[in-house]
DNA sequence: TATCATTTTCAATAGTTATTGAAAGGATTG
DNA sequence: CAATCCTTTCAATAACTATTGAAAATGATA
Protein backbone atom coordinates (compact mmCIF):
# COMPACT_ATOMS: atom_id res chain seq x y z
CA UNK A 1 0.00 0.00 0.00
CA UNK A 2 2.45 2.36 0.89
CA UNK A 3 4.48 1.97 -2.11
CA UNK A 4 1.01 2.47 -4.14
CA UNK A 5 -0.06 5.36 -2.62
CA UNK A 6 -2.28 6.01 -6.26
CA UNK A 7 -3.50 2.53 -6.14
CA UNK A 8 -4.79 2.94 -2.74
CA UNK A 9 -6.42 6.02 -3.31
CA UNK A 10 -8.09 4.45 -6.59
CA UNK A 11 -9.51 1.75 -4.58
CA UNK A 12 -11.01 3.84 -1.54
CA UNK A 13 -12.69 6.24 -4.31
CA UNK A 14 -14.06 3.77 -6.35
CA UNK A 15 -15.49 1.50 -3.65
CA UNK A 16 -16.51 4.74 -1.96
CA UNK A 17 -18.21 6.13 -5.71
CA UNK A 18 -19.71 3.35 -5.88
CA UNK A 19 -22.21 3.28 -2.67
CA UNK A 20 -23.19 6.86 -3.47
CA UNK A 21 -23.92 5.79 -6.54
CA UNK A 22 -26.35 3.49 -5.37
CA UNK A 23 -28.38 6.15 -3.27
CA UNK A 24 -29.06 7.92 -6.69
CA UNK A 25 -30.49 5.61 -9.18
CA UNK A 26 -27.54 4.88 -11.15
CA UNK A 27 -26.25 1.10 -10.10
CA UNK A 28 -23.59 0.51 -7.66
CA UNK A 29 -21.16 -0.96 -10.72
CA UNK A 30 -22.04 1.90 -12.82
CA UNK A 31 -20.87 4.40 -10.20
CA UNK A 32 -17.70 1.95 -9.78
CA UNK A 33 -16.84 2.22 -13.30
CA UNK A 34 -17.60 5.97 -13.68
CA UNK A 35 -15.27 6.00 -11.12
CA UNK A 36 -12.70 4.13 -12.64
CA UNK A 37 -12.79 6.15 -15.41
CA UNK A 38 -12.60 9.59 -13.76
CA UNK A 39 -9.31 8.51 -12.62
CA UNK A 40 -7.84 7.00 -15.11
CA UNK A 41 -4.92 8.59 -16.39
CA UNK A 42 -5.75 6.85 -20.21
CA UNK A 43 -8.87 5.42 -21.61
CA UNK A 44 -9.53 2.21 -20.75
CA UNK A 45 -10.71 -1.27 -22.81
CA UNK A 46 -13.87 -3.20 -21.30
CA UNK A 47 -10.98 -6.10 -20.29
CA UNK A 48 -9.18 -3.17 -18.01
CA UNK A 49 -12.40 -2.76 -16.70
CA UNK A 50 -13.87 -6.00 -16.37
CA UNK A 51 -10.56 -7.04 -15.02
CA UNK A 52 -10.00 -4.23 -12.05
CA UNK A 53 -13.80 -4.24 -11.17
CA UNK A 54 -13.72 -7.92 -11.39
CA UNK A 55 -17.24 -8.13 -13.39
CA UNK A 56 -18.54 -10.06 -16.39
CA UNK A 57 -18.13 -8.65 -19.99
CA UNK A 58 -22.12 -8.28 -20.27
CA UNK A 59 -22.05 -6.10 -17.32
CA UNK A 60 -19.44 -4.46 -18.13
CA UNK A 61 -20.64 -3.65 -21.52
CA UNK A 62 -24.02 -2.57 -20.96
CA UNK A 63 -23.15 -0.18 -17.91
CA UNK A 64 -20.24 1.17 -20.23
CA UNK A 65 -23.24 1.55 -22.60
CA UNK A 66 -25.02 3.33 -19.89
CA UNK A 67 -23.07 5.59 -18.70
CA UNK A 68 -22.42 6.79 -22.64
CA UNK A 69 -26.24 7.81 -22.72
CA UNK A 70 -25.75 9.79 -19.67
CA UNK A 71 -23.19 11.28 -21.43
CA UNK A 72 -20.43 10.51 -19.05
CA UNK A 73 -18.36 8.50 -20.68
CA UNK A 74 -17.33 8.41 -24.34
CA UNK A 75 -16.00 6.04 -26.73
CA UNK A 76 -12.14 6.65 -28.24
CA UNK A 77 -10.78 4.52 -31.31
CA UNK A 78 -7.07 4.02 -31.38
CA UNK A 79 -5.23 3.75 -34.53
CA UNK A 80 -4.31 0.22 -35.21
CA UNK A 81 -6.26 -1.48 -32.39
CA UNK A 82 -9.51 -3.36 -32.89
CA UNK A 83 -10.69 -2.60 -28.85
CA UNK A 84 -12.43 0.10 -27.89
CA UNK A 85 -11.49 2.58 -25.49
CA UNK A 86 -13.60 4.45 -23.16
CA UNK A 87 -12.76 7.49 -21.27
CA UNK A 88 -14.56 9.83 -18.67
CA UNK A 89 -15.47 13.62 -19.03
CA UNK A 90 -12.76 15.00 -16.79
CA UNK A 91 -14.46 18.48 -16.28
CA UNK A 92 -15.80 18.01 -13.10
CA UNK A 93 -17.79 20.90 -13.70
CA UNK A 94 -19.25 19.60 -17.15
CA UNK A 95 -19.74 16.28 -15.20
CA UNK A 96 -21.70 17.31 -12.80
CA UNK A 97 -24.06 20.12 -15.28
CA UNK A 98 -24.54 16.69 -17.64
CA UNK A 99 -25.99 14.84 -14.89
CA UNK A 100 -28.16 17.31 -13.31
CA UNK A 101 -29.63 18.39 -17.04
CA UNK A 102 -30.19 14.32 -17.25
CA UNK A 103 -32.04 13.87 -13.73
CA UNK A 104 -34.08 17.17 -14.78
CA UNK A 105 -35.25 15.65 -17.95
CA UNK A 106 -35.84 12.21 -16.24
CA UNK A 107 -36.83 13.46 -12.91
CA UNK A 108 -38.16 16.97 -13.08
CA UNK A 109 -40.13 17.16 -16.14
CA UNK A 110 -42.58 14.09 -15.60
CA UNK A 111 -43.64 16.09 -12.57
CA UNK A 112 -44.32 18.89 -14.37
CA UNK A 113 -45.78 17.15 -16.74
CA UNK A 114 -48.35 15.47 -14.79
CA UNK A 115 -49.06 18.62 -12.15
CA UNK A 116 -50.04 20.19 -15.67
CA UNK A 117 -52.69 17.59 -16.13
CA UNK A 118 -54.00 17.98 -12.33
CA UNK A 119 -54.39 21.84 -12.70
CA UNK A 120 -56.13 20.98 -16.03
CA UNK A 121 -58.39 18.44 -13.60
CA UNK A 122 -59.20 21.17 -11.03
CA UNK A 123 -59.95 23.32 -13.59
CA UNK A 124 -62.22 21.36 -15.30
CA UNK A 125 -64.18 20.70 -11.84
CA UNK A 126 -64.63 24.16 -11.14
CA UNK A 127 -66.68 25.15 -14.65
CA UNK A 128 -69.32 22.45 -13.54
CA UNK A 129 -69.33 22.75 -9.76
CA UNK A 130 -71.72 22.85 -7.79
CA UNK A 131 -70.70 25.09 -5.36
CA UNK A 132 -69.64 23.27 -2.18
CA UNK A 133 -66.09 22.57 -3.03
CA UNK A 134 -64.55 25.26 -4.23
CA UNK A 135 -62.51 26.09 -1.38
CA UNK A 136 -61.24 22.62 -1.65
CA UNK A 137 -60.34 23.04 -5.39
CA UNK A 138 -58.56 26.48 -4.14
CA UNK A 139 -56.00 24.61 -2.04
CA UNK A 140 -55.62 22.25 -3.92
CA UNK A 141 -54.61 24.20 -6.97
CA UNK A 142 -52.19 25.87 -4.29
CA UNK A 143 -50.13 23.16 -3.94
CA UNK A 144 -50.05 22.16 -7.18
CA UNK A 145 -48.97 25.26 -8.20
CA UNK A 146 -46.56 25.85 -5.34
CA UNK A 147 -44.65 22.69 -6.27
CA UNK A 148 -44.98 24.22 -10.30
CA UNK A 149 -42.96 27.20 -9.07
CA UNK A 150 -40.26 25.46 -7.37
CA UNK A 151 -39.81 23.52 -10.65
CA UNK A 152 -39.27 26.79 -12.72
CA UNK A 153 -36.79 28.07 -9.68
CA UNK A 154 -34.81 24.57 -10.20
CA UNK A 155 -34.43 25.02 -14.52
CA UNK A 156 -33.37 28.66 -13.72
CA UNK A 157 -30.21 27.23 -11.35
CA UNK A 158 -29.39 24.34 -14.16
CA UNK A 159 -29.69 26.92 -17.35
CA UNK A 160 -27.18 29.30 -14.79
CA UNK A 161 -24.90 26.30 -14.22
CA UNK A 162 -24.73 25.70 -17.98
CA UNK A 163 -23.65 28.96 -18.39
CA UNK A 164 -21.44 29.60 -15.88
CA UNK A 165 -17.92 27.99 -16.41
CA UNK A 166 -16.29 26.23 -13.58
CA UNK A 167 -13.62 28.95 -13.28
CA UNK A 168 -16.63 31.94 -12.80
CA UNK A 169 -18.67 29.42 -10.45
CA UNK A 170 -16.04 30.23 -7.69
CA UNK A 171 -16.17 34.05 -7.74
CA UNK A 172 -20.17 33.91 -8.14
CA UNK A 173 -21.12 31.50 -5.87
CA UNK A 174 -18.65 33.54 -3.25
CA UNK A 175 -19.93 36.78 -3.93
CA UNK A 176 -23.90 35.23 -3.32
CA UNK A 177 -22.80 34.09 0.09
CA UNK A 178 -21.55 37.25 0.58
CA UNK A 179 -24.68 38.99 -0.42
CA UNK A 180 -27.12 36.52 1.37
CA UNK A 181 -24.94 35.31 4.20
CA UNK B 1 -64.01 12.00 -12.00
CA UNK B 2 -65.64 14.69 -13.47
CA UNK B 3 -67.84 14.84 -9.92
CA UNK B 4 -64.24 13.89 -8.41
CA UNK B 5 -61.42 16.55 -9.98
CA UNK B 6 -60.02 16.64 -6.49
CA UNK B 7 -59.95 13.03 -6.31
CA UNK B 8 -58.71 12.59 -9.76
CA UNK B 9 -55.81 15.06 -9.46
CA UNK B 10 -54.48 13.60 -6.30
CA UNK B 11 -54.59 9.83 -7.49
CA UNK B 12 -52.65 11.25 -10.80
CA UNK B 13 -50.03 13.07 -8.48
CA UNK B 14 -49.75 10.58 -6.25
CA UNK B 15 -48.79 7.75 -8.65
CA UNK B 16 -46.37 10.23 -10.36
CA UNK B 17 -44.36 11.56 -7.32
CA UNK B 18 -44.10 7.70 -6.03
CA UNK B 19 -42.65 6.61 -9.73
CA UNK B 20 -39.96 9.57 -9.36
CA UNK B 21 -39.38 8.82 -5.11
CA UNK B 22 -38.40 5.36 -7.06
CA UNK B 23 -35.60 6.97 -8.75
CA UNK B 24 -34.38 8.83 -6.00
CA UNK B 25 -33.24 6.72 -3.30
CA UNK B 26 -36.58 6.64 -1.71
CA UNK B 27 -38.77 3.69 -1.78
CA UNK B 28 -42.25 4.17 -4.16
CA UNK B 29 -44.32 3.58 -1.10
CA UNK B 30 -42.82 6.58 0.76
CA UNK B 31 -43.22 8.95 -1.64
CA UNK B 32 -47.16 8.29 -2.02
CA UNK B 33 -47.53 8.89 1.32
CA UNK B 34 -45.59 11.76 1.22
CA UNK B 35 -47.55 12.89 -1.47
CA UNK B 36 -50.70 11.80 -0.16
CA UNK B 37 -49.96 14.23 3.39
CA UNK B 38 -48.83 16.58 0.76
CA UNK B 39 -52.16 17.50 -1.13
CA UNK B 40 -54.38 16.38 2.29
CA UNK B 41 -56.06 19.22 4.07
CA UNK B 42 -55.82 17.86 7.06
CA UNK B 43 -53.30 15.12 8.88
CA UNK B 44 -54.14 12.12 8.25
CA UNK B 45 -54.12 8.90 11.09
CA UNK B 46 -52.35 5.38 9.83
CA UNK B 47 -55.68 3.46 8.73
CA UNK B 48 -56.44 6.80 6.49
CA UNK B 49 -52.78 5.72 4.91
CA UNK B 50 -53.18 2.65 4.63
CA UNK B 51 -56.76 2.40 3.51
CA UNK B 52 -55.96 5.15 0.57
CA UNK B 53 -52.97 3.61 -1.02
CA UNK B 54 -53.98 -0.07 0.11
CA UNK B 55 -51.09 -0.84 1.72
CA UNK B 56 -50.35 -2.88 5.00
CA UNK B 57 -49.75 -1.50 8.53
CA UNK B 58 -46.48 -2.57 9.00
CA UNK B 59 -45.36 -0.44 5.77
CA UNK B 60 -47.46 2.43 6.38
CA UNK B 61 -45.99 2.61 9.80
CA UNK B 62 -42.32 1.94 8.98
CA UNK B 63 -42.41 4.33 6.11
CA UNK B 64 -44.37 7.31 8.16
CA UNK B 65 -41.33 6.53 11.08
CA UNK B 66 -38.41 7.09 7.88
CA UNK B 67 -40.59 10.62 6.51
CA UNK B 68 -40.28 11.54 9.61
CA UNK B 69 -36.73 10.97 10.12
CA UNK B 70 -36.14 12.95 6.82
CA UNK B 71 -38.12 15.80 8.88
CA UNK B 72 -40.56 15.55 5.75
CA UNK B 73 -43.72 14.78 8.06
CA UNK B 74 -44.97 15.19 11.43
CA UNK B 75 -46.28 13.84 14.13
CA UNK B 76 -49.35 15.24 15.39
CA UNK B 77 -51.39 14.34 18.62
CA UNK B 78 -55.55 15.50 18.48
CA UNK B 79 -56.93 15.78 21.52
CA UNK B 80 -59.37 13.14 23.08
CA UNK B 81 -58.05 10.55 20.25
CA UNK B 82 -55.72 7.59 21.07
CA UNK B 83 -54.42 7.89 17.48
CA UNK B 84 -51.55 9.58 16.40
CA UNK B 85 -51.87 11.59 12.95
CA UNK B 86 -49.69 12.81 10.17
CA UNK B 87 -48.67 16.03 8.31
CA UNK B 88 -46.66 16.93 6.03
CA UNK B 89 -44.58 20.12 5.18
CA UNK B 90 -46.27 22.01 3.39
CA UNK B 91 -43.90 24.88 2.43
CA UNK B 92 -42.28 23.85 -0.70
CA UNK B 93 -39.21 25.66 -0.33
CA UNK B 94 -38.51 24.46 3.60
CA UNK B 95 -39.58 20.53 1.75
CA UNK B 96 -36.67 21.41 -0.99
CA UNK B 97 -34.71 22.67 1.71
CA UNK B 98 -34.74 19.67 4.26
CA UNK B 99 -34.18 17.23 1.25
CA UNK B 100 -31.19 18.65 0.31
CA UNK B 101 -29.45 19.64 3.82
CA UNK B 102 -30.97 15.67 4.15
CA UNK B 103 -29.17 14.78 1.01
CA UNK B 104 -25.94 16.39 1.86
CA UNK B 105 -25.39 14.61 4.61
CA UNK B 106 -26.14 11.45 3.51
CA UNK B 107 -24.40 11.81 0.01
CA UNK B 108 -22.31 14.20 -0.10
CA UNK B 109 -20.04 14.38 2.93
CA UNK B 110 -19.30 10.74 2.87
CA UNK B 111 -17.34 11.85 -0.50
CA UNK B 112 -15.74 14.68 0.94
CA UNK B 113 -14.11 12.60 3.98
CA UNK B 114 -13.34 9.60 1.49
CA UNK B 115 -11.51 12.01 -0.59
CA UNK B 116 -9.50 13.61 2.32
CA UNK B 117 -8.31 9.94 2.97
CA UNK B 118 -7.19 9.75 -0.59
CA UNK B 119 -5.66 13.28 -0.05
CA UNK B 120 -3.75 11.64 2.71
CA UNK B 121 -2.65 8.50 1.32
CA UNK B 122 -0.84 10.62 -1.86
CA UNK B 123 0.51 13.19 0.64
CA UNK B 124 2.27 10.07 2.10
CA UNK B 125 2.86 8.82 -0.81
CA UNK B 126 4.57 11.69 -2.39
CA UNK B 127 7.19 11.39 0.79
CA UNK B 128 8.76 8.74 0.89
CA UNK B 129 8.39 8.50 -3.04
CA UNK B 130 11.39 6.95 -5.34
CA UNK B 131 10.66 9.98 -7.70
CA UNK B 132 8.96 8.46 -10.66
CA UNK B 133 5.91 8.68 -10.36
CA UNK B 134 5.21 12.34 -8.84
CA UNK B 135 3.50 13.61 -12.18
CA UNK B 136 0.64 10.48 -11.54
CA UNK B 137 0.83 11.64 -7.88
CA UNK B 138 -0.19 15.36 -9.28
CA UNK B 139 -2.43 14.44 -12.11
CA UNK B 140 -4.68 12.13 -9.62
CA UNK B 141 -4.33 14.72 -6.47
CA UNK B 142 -5.73 17.35 -9.12
CA UNK B 143 -8.36 14.98 -9.60
CA UNK B 144 -10.04 14.39 -6.09
CA UNK B 145 -9.03 18.14 -5.42
CA UNK B 146 -11.52 19.29 -8.55
CA UNK B 147 -14.41 17.23 -6.91
CA UNK B 148 -14.03 18.82 -3.37
CA UNK B 149 -13.98 22.47 -5.31
CA UNK B 150 -17.38 20.98 -6.60
CA UNK B 151 -18.53 19.68 -3.19
CA UNK B 152 -17.82 23.09 -1.57
CA UNK B 153 -19.79 25.16 -4.33
CA UNK B 154 -22.92 22.74 -3.69
CA UNK B 155 -22.57 23.58 -0.05
CA UNK B 156 -22.52 27.27 -0.48
CA UNK B 157 -25.82 26.54 -2.58
CA UNK B 158 -26.88 24.81 -0.02
CA UNK B 159 -26.21 27.42 2.55
CA UNK B 160 -27.65 29.88 -0.12
CA UNK B 161 -31.03 28.01 0.03
CA UNK B 162 -31.50 28.14 3.58
CA UNK B 163 -31.25 31.68 4.08
CA UNK B 164 -33.06 32.25 1.18
CA UNK B 165 -37.04 32.36 1.83
CA UNK B 166 -39.46 31.25 -1.13
CA UNK B 167 -40.39 34.94 -1.35
CA UNK B 168 -36.86 35.96 -2.18
CA UNK B 169 -36.41 32.95 -4.25
CA UNK B 170 -37.91 33.95 -7.42
CA UNK B 171 -36.92 37.17 -7.60
CA UNK B 172 -33.25 35.98 -7.03
CA UNK B 173 -33.86 33.85 -9.49
CA UNK B 174 -35.12 36.32 -11.92
CA UNK B 175 -32.31 38.69 -11.22
CA UNK B 176 -29.57 35.65 -11.90
CA UNK B 177 -31.43 34.67 -15.12
CA UNK B 178 -31.27 38.05 -16.33
CA UNK B 179 -28.11 38.75 -15.23
CA UNK B 180 -26.40 35.54 -16.68
CA UNK B 181 -28.66 34.39 -19.59
C1' DT C 1 -54.46 -3.73 37.50
C1' DA C 2 -56.94 -5.38 33.45
C1' DT C 3 -58.57 -3.95 29.20
C1' DC C 4 -58.57 -2.02 25.02
C1' DA C 5 -56.67 0.87 21.18
C1' DT C 6 -52.84 1.70 18.74
C1' DT C 7 -48.05 1.29 17.08
C1' DT C 8 -43.91 -1.21 16.24
C1' DT C 9 -41.25 -5.03 15.03
C1' DC C 10 -39.60 -8.76 12.36
C1' DA C 11 -39.35 -13.28 10.07
C1' DA C 12 -41.26 -14.88 5.96
C1' DT C 13 -42.24 -13.88 1.35
C1' DA C 14 -42.93 -11.37 -2.79
C1' DG C 15 -41.08 -8.43 -6.03
C1' DT C 16 -37.44 -6.01 -8.24
C1' DT C 17 -33.00 -5.14 -10.13
C1' DA C 18 -28.23 -6.53 -11.28
C1' DT C 19 -25.02 -9.89 -12.90
C1' DT C 20 -23.35 -13.62 -15.26
C1' DG C 21 -21.69 -16.32 -19.06
C1' DA C 22 -22.36 -18.37 -23.15
C1' DA C 23 -24.05 -17.70 -27.70
C1' DA C 24 -24.91 -14.60 -31.51
C1' DG C 25 -23.58 -10.62 -34.02
C1' DG C 26 -20.25 -7.37 -36.35
C1' DA C 27 -16.27 -5.85 -38.09
C1' DT C 28 -11.53 -6.20 -39.65
C1' DT C 29 -7.68 -8.80 -41.38
C1' DG C 30 -4.89 -11.86 -44.15
C1' DC D 1 -14.29 -15.65 -47.31
C1' DA D 2 -12.58 -17.84 -43.35
C1' DA D 3 -10.41 -16.72 -39.26
C1' DT D 4 -9.93 -13.72 -35.61
C1' DC D 5 -10.98 -10.38 -32.40
C1' DC D 6 -14.18 -7.77 -30.03
C1' DT D 7 -18.89 -6.31 -28.62
C1' DT D 8 -23.59 -7.02 -27.61
C1' DT D 9 -27.48 -9.54 -26.18
C1' DC D 10 -30.35 -12.13 -23.20
C1' DA D 11 -32.23 -15.98 -20.50
C1' DA D 12 -31.05 -17.83 -16.18
C1' DT D 13 -29.88 -16.81 -11.73
C1' DA D 14 -28.14 -14.36 -7.90
C1' DA D 15 -28.53 -10.52 -4.88
C1' DC D 16 -31.04 -7.16 -2.93
C1' DT D 17 -35.11 -4.44 -1.33
C1' DA D 18 -39.85 -3.85 -0.04
C1' DT D 19 -44.01 -5.62 1.87
C1' DT D 20 -46.90 -8.29 4.54
C1' DG D 21 -49.32 -9.78 8.61
C1' DA D 22 -49.38 -11.53 12.90
C1' DA D 23 -47.26 -11.22 17.41
C1' DA D 24 -45.15 -8.21 20.83
C1' DA D 25 -44.77 -3.80 22.80
C1' DT D 26 -46.62 0.50 24.21
C1' DG D 27 -49.51 3.32 26.49
C1' DA D 28 -54.00 5.32 27.70
C1' DT D 29 -58.31 4.54 30.23
C1' DA D 30 -61.29 3.14 33.77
Amino acid sequence: MSQEPVLAATTLFIRRWGEMGATWGISRTMAEIHALLYLASDPLCTDDVMEQLSISRGSASMNLRALGNWGLVQRVHRRGDRKEYFEAEKDVWQMFETILRERRRREVLPIVETIERCLALLSDGKRNNDGTKVKDLNEQEKRFRDILEFCDILNTFTELMSKVSRDEAKPLAAALQELVG
